[in-house]
DNA sequence: ATCCGGAGCACACTGAGTGCCATCGGCCTC
DNA sequence: GAGGCCGATGGCACTCAGTGTGCTCCGGAT
């Protein structure tokens, strides 16, 4: 099930000409709030809409595609924004980026996204096949970050760790956002989510209320410490403990290229 | 399909009592790496073990349960390793050492792993359902963390960014120990990875090779910096590129509380 | 001996997904 | 304008996963 590449010609988005998809799409909604996903079955879909049967499956792979009409377009426009983006761009802010630019495509029609929200909650099998779409868009942020990281150390790891990290914040600030029937400010929560996010991982660009807290609760453990200011450009320098001063004031000023101020 | 509750008497996992579900799973397998997991029927299986068909299904929910038989057992016990751990357990480290434990199980049979994981690379239903399957365990880590984090400015979103950075290490230390046949070193090369997510999200800990290269590649942005030493204790810096280097030691002296040497 | 409950089995049925072919409607060519 | 090509659709039959039901068989308890 699902998975399955496009074979259908136009089909997919960008193609406007068949409002037989966008009337199946109608009627397998209307049916699924009426009596939920399982209690309708592809003919009362086909029924309703007024078509063939066999029309169904030529414009969705399976009954679980209809509920993610959009999925195939989004995530090929997320995919096109990492293709065309240039090594200036800082990685781990590219793909926050590419995260926001998913949700935008939610919040585009957020009556259909909290709709489709409380089907996958109750369907089991719709929530396993939301994570396959899910797992997608991680894998394609994941590629890109593993381009980025290419040659350095652990480079795939840390790509597969920051991917995971990014879709995890974006799910949460975007499920905070459909939990509110869509009513909240979806792009505040998930930048709010992702800047926790970056200023784990990426290069420190202070956002607003600083997130970060590498100590976990009350005990013992790491220190951070950092200007919240409105440079954009950041250095991090990672160091034994137990390295004398000056050797961490050397690793600065041959980091950085330049002589002390 | 799939994520059907237990609804089965015994089945599982610890129950030594029925040779039904092993025999069923090794005509499973055996059928499976012969003629392809799609290629093969339920009845093929059962025609294989000299059962009847409907005796598969009620050992396993689906013909995809058959592929991940052990997997309720896992889930429980690692629930139970959190669930029985006091509030004097470090939660970050908690959670990697829960994910260590699935390791373990996964370690116990290399052959059977090693063929499951060619078994889901290949099958995309394979690969839809171990996602199924991976994000409860990811949610019992997410849940536990939260538990922890519970009345933290942002504990969710924290727990479920460790929670998924935890399994993505983990995922990735596990897959290429799976890529070599299961030959290396699987807790080596977990333990690595999830160095890695203690050293970001943890309080420091270092275990072996200093992980973490925050800064991006040779582009402009971050720069990273660090000396690979034999210390356990490592402190991360975080400053505004702009910021005087004076300002910066000064940082570094308030966090670490301690004079220059 | 009898009763009983659990385990297995056979059968029938629903519903998703697929292959195949007929049809229809537009469009191009001669 | 007739014929033919082609893409879109509909209809039909088929496979296979999964489920409900009722029967049988077996082992233990009374």
């Amino acid at each position: 099930m699902s998975e399955a590449p496009r074979p259908d010609r136009a089909a997919d988005v960008s193609n406007p000409k068949p409002p037989m998809r966008e009337s199946l799409v109608a009627a397998a909604f209307q049916l699924f709030v009426e009596r939920g996903y399982e209690q309708t079955t592809v003919d009362d879909i086909v029924a309703l809409a007024g078509v063939g049967r066999r029309s169904f499956f030529r414009y969705f792979p399976s009954k679980e595609d209809v509920v993610f009409p959009d999925h195939e377009g989004c995530l090929a426009r997320m995919t096109a924004f990492l293709g065309g983006s240039g090594p200036t761009h800082e990685p781990v802010e590219r793909v926050c980026d590419a995260a926001r630019l998913v949700l935008r495509m939610y919040a585009e029609n957020p009556a259909f996204s909290v709709q489709r929200y409380r089907l996958t909650r109750k369907v089991p099998g719709l929530r396993t096949y939301e994570l396959s779409v899910v797992w997608r868009y991680e894998r394609a942020l994941a590629e890109y970050l593993r381009g980025r990281f290419a040659g350095r150390p652990d480079g795939t790891l840390r790509a597969d760790v920051i991917a995971a990290a990014v879709v995890a914040a974006h799910n949460n600030g975007l499920r905070s956002w459909l939990r509110s029937d869509g009513r909240g400010d979806a792009s505040a929560e998930v930048d709010h989510a992702l800047a926790h996010v970056q200023g784990v991982f990426g290069p420190e660009r202070a956002t607003d209320g600083p997130e970060r807290g590498p100590g976990a609760d009350g005990n013992g453990g790491g220190n951070g410490a950092w200007g919240g200011g409105k440079d954009d450009d950041v250095v991090v320098v990672v160091s034994r403990r137990g390295a004398p001063l000056w050797r961490v004031v050397q690793e600065i000023e041959t980091t950085l290229g330049r002589d002390p101020a």
